[in-house]
DNA sequence: TGGACTGCTTGATATAAATCAAGAATTCAG
DNA sequence: CTGAATTCTTGATTTATATCAAGCAGTCCA
């Protein structure tokens, strides 16, 4: 098995001859670090998955850069909605540092579910997984105090910590890079 | 077509055919106010469209109910990471008012792939559109005041608030029941 | 090798929102 | 209809977090 077969097989329930179908139509290709898979307004043509590197998704708001969240090595990069109905897209995604993608285009992602069947209700339960990840996020801004939020985050994803500007993990968690930084402070001592 | 047709074709792209036979598998029911939908804890094992009334999710944390979302009329109502992985309910759900609901039992929600085979594919793009309504929410806790969210929600769901108790948009909007009371004063002057 | 960035920290202050407490307005049940 | 719950409002106060401002520490080069 392939690295990309390894890990679709970790998201997907596929047999080897799938698997080998689905992994065929993507293509590697590599961002340096600052370039730009997508930017707001563009329209989202492919799907990608990240073999190394990181990527960041964020928004221009009133000359703040909102970050939404940072896509690692091992998940997958689109703007889903844009790909899904061909809608500008809402957000900029940008390489945090050189990494290596491996990316479907378009017309070749419709093409996976006549191919592959069962494909569809694969992909069902993978969003049901990213799902359950939304609602726990929603949650935390609901019921947690951003020392929380800092706490929880941490806990789940301690690596992140040393491989990216802080300032971004400050704003995906809604708060600033100060208090951050003064949480930080705290939780190390 | 039938009042429940008539919905899912609002979200499903389905022949009359199709349409049918996913509608024949829901049941008529009701929930009078108060009752209880589902326990956190339990298991899901259905999936419901609320024909009229409305339903609060909510979960009990350190003494206090957090409540993530209202499911009004015409809208589909379940613990999705339940049905679906069969794990134990995250969320309460608790009628509101009197409510009319069509329930399919997890058998048959299972079954509608076989039925219908498009089904999969057009539950995905449902998926998709309840993704970028969850983005929009987590985008609204990293970059509004509870005042502008107070706003944006009004704005869009100006209905709900002669409906319900208005503590729990409140709460569902990430603020106090005073401070809601104190936005709200301002915004009707 | 020494600026010029970029990112992080720290302190002082301002502001938004929570909490606490009480009372008014609704809704509901007998 | 009436008393009891529930829900909403309002004011006083506290607390969490943002903002503003400055300085420091790496690092990226030219």
């Amino acid at each position: 098995m392939t690295e990309l077969e390894q890990y679709i097989n970790s998201y997907f329930g596929l047999n080897a001859e799938d698997l080998a179908i689905v992994a065929s139509l993507f293509k590697p290709s590599v961002l340096l670090k600052g370039d730009y898979y997508l930017k707001t307004g563009g329209y989202c043509n492919k799907l990608s998955f990240i073999s190394s590197g990181m990527l960041r998704v964020f928004v221009l708001q009133d000359g703040k850069e909102i970050t939404q969240w940072i896509s690692t090595t091992g998940y997958f990069v689109t703007d889903l909605a844009s790909l899904t109905f061909e809608v500008p897209a809402r957000w900029n995604i940008q390489a945090l540092s050189d990494t290596q993608l491996f990316t479907i285009d378009k017309e070749d992602y419709n093409r996976i579910g006549d191919l592959v069947p069962k494909w569809h209700k694969m992909e069902k339960l993978f969003m049901t997984k990213c799902f359950t990840i939304m609602e726990d996020r929603i949650f935390a801004f609901l019921s947690m105090t951003a020392e929380q939020r800092y706490d929880f985050f941490f806990e789940h994803n301690r690596e992140l910590f040393n491989q990216v500007p802080l300032q971004y993990i400050a704003s995906m968690l809604g708060m600033t890079p100060e208090t951050f930084s003064r949480i930080r402070r705290k939780a190390l001592s």
